[in-house]
Parts: structure tokens; C-alpha cells; sequence
DNA sequence: TTGACATGCAACCTTTAGGTTGCTCATGCT
DNA sequence: AGCATGAGCAACCTAAAGGTTGCATGTCAA
């Protein structure tokens, strides 16, 4: 469940934006957009696989990485409890239960 | 932004569901159910009251941290846009678009 | 006012994260 | 075959994260 910590870095969240944007992508193109070495890149994209919120295969040289959005419904999950409260408070709810528990 | 490195910890994490369980406590009170110093406690309070995760304010002796599920609304938005994606997947659609675009 | 209790502040330690440089390997075009 | 290209591997550096211990401070109750 490190897939919050995967989520932690501004990098690897652009990295998962541009596989959202423009689909498939290897390492040479990523990079392209990207101010930081090589391996740097793919020390991210390592983590990223790590935490299957990417998934990566050969086709001939280049290694095409492409996203895996299903992952983050553990992240949408575990945020939903919250959820719940703040909707009321967003609906101005909370001045109706005030001293209530639930 | 940071919100997202906030959420990294699972101890920070720990805090959160704490508080959104439990409502208001102070840092002996969340000290009691964590392995770890009152001083380690604290500076991870007070990262997540810089992410605005988590408000406090002295009652008497005691400082009284409570819940800001709104600042999460951050995070729900940044996951929208791939929410979109998973959905069509989990609905078995991507079989009809594979060879689209949008 | 004296003492117990909840918290703050600061120095320190160890591990990890993010980044770099340098070299090697495999693919594929010519 | 030969060479350019995309990627892997390993060593290394620096800064920050997470934790600790030690001491200082403010609040409340007796």
C-alpha cells in the first residue's frame, strides 16, 4: 500500500498526467518533458510500477509505459470515510448536528 | 500542495482516521494509540496542520487537533480525470474504444 | 506556591529519496 | 558488420524524513 508515497512526488503525478493525456509512452519521451536525467525518470517510473499504478512492456527497444488508473481507487477508497463529512459541511448540514454523533 | 506528501505516512494516515473516528483529541490522546515519542507525534501533527489536513487550538493545558476533511477535496480532484478513465474500463466499454482517441 | 501534567523547542542520529555520472547491453537501421 | 540509439545497472552525493533524548515552559489543582 505505497501507493501514496508513489502519489507523494510532484514528478511521478506529472508523469502519471502526461500517460493520461497522451497515452502509452517510453522512457525517451517521458524524459522529453521532463527536467531531470534518464535515470532518474526511471528510477520514478520503477516506483510506479511498484505500486501498479503503471505497467510497462518491451516493444522492440523501447519500453512503453502506459497508466494503470485502476489503482487509484485504493486511494478513493480510503478517502471516501472523509468524504462523508465533508459533504455535510459543505451543505451547511453540521448546524443540525451539532450535538449529535453521527 | 503538499497535501499528497502529507498523506505518504501511514502514521499520518493513522491520525487522520483517528480523528474522523473519534472527533477532537490531544496529542496525549493520539499518543496512546501510537508506537512512538509524543515529540515524533508532534511533528507529524504539525505537518499535516501545513497541509491543512488538520486544525488545532488550545483548550487550557491541552492542544485540541481536529479534522479538515475539505482540504481531501484536493486529492479527489486531482484523481478525477483518471476516475474517468477507470470507470470505462471497469465497465468493460474500453473493448468498444480501443482503436479511439477519447 | 508548589508540583504535576500537557506541550514546545532543539540537537542529534540513521535511513531513505531524489538526483547525478559513468559504463554496459541489446536492438535495429544502413 | 558496424554504429547509433533506448534502456539497464551501479556507485555515489546531498538533503530531508522519521525517530530519539533532554530540557524548558505554561497551565491547573491542591
Amino acid at each position: 500500500m505505497d501507493i501514496f508515497s508513489a502519489l507523494s512526488d510532484p514528478t511521478r503525478r506529472h508523469i502519471l498526467e502526461q500517460l493520461n493525456r497522451l497515452g502509452p509512452q517510453s522512457i525517451k519521451q517521458l524524459n522529453a518533458g521532463l527536467p531531470i536525467t534518464r535515470q532518474a525518470l526511471t528510477k520514478h517510473l520503477n516506483r510506479l510500477i511498484k505500486a501498479k499504478l503503471v505497467m510497462a512492456e518491451f516493444s522492440g527497444k523501447e519500453k512503453v509505459h502506459k497508466l494503470n488508473p485502476n489503482a487509484l481507487l485504493t486511494v478513493e477508497r480510503w478517502i471516501a470515510p472523509f468524504a462523508k463529512q465533508w459533504d455535510k459541511r459543505l451543505q451547511g448540514l453540521q448546524i443540525h448536528m451539532e450535538n449529535k454523533d453521527e
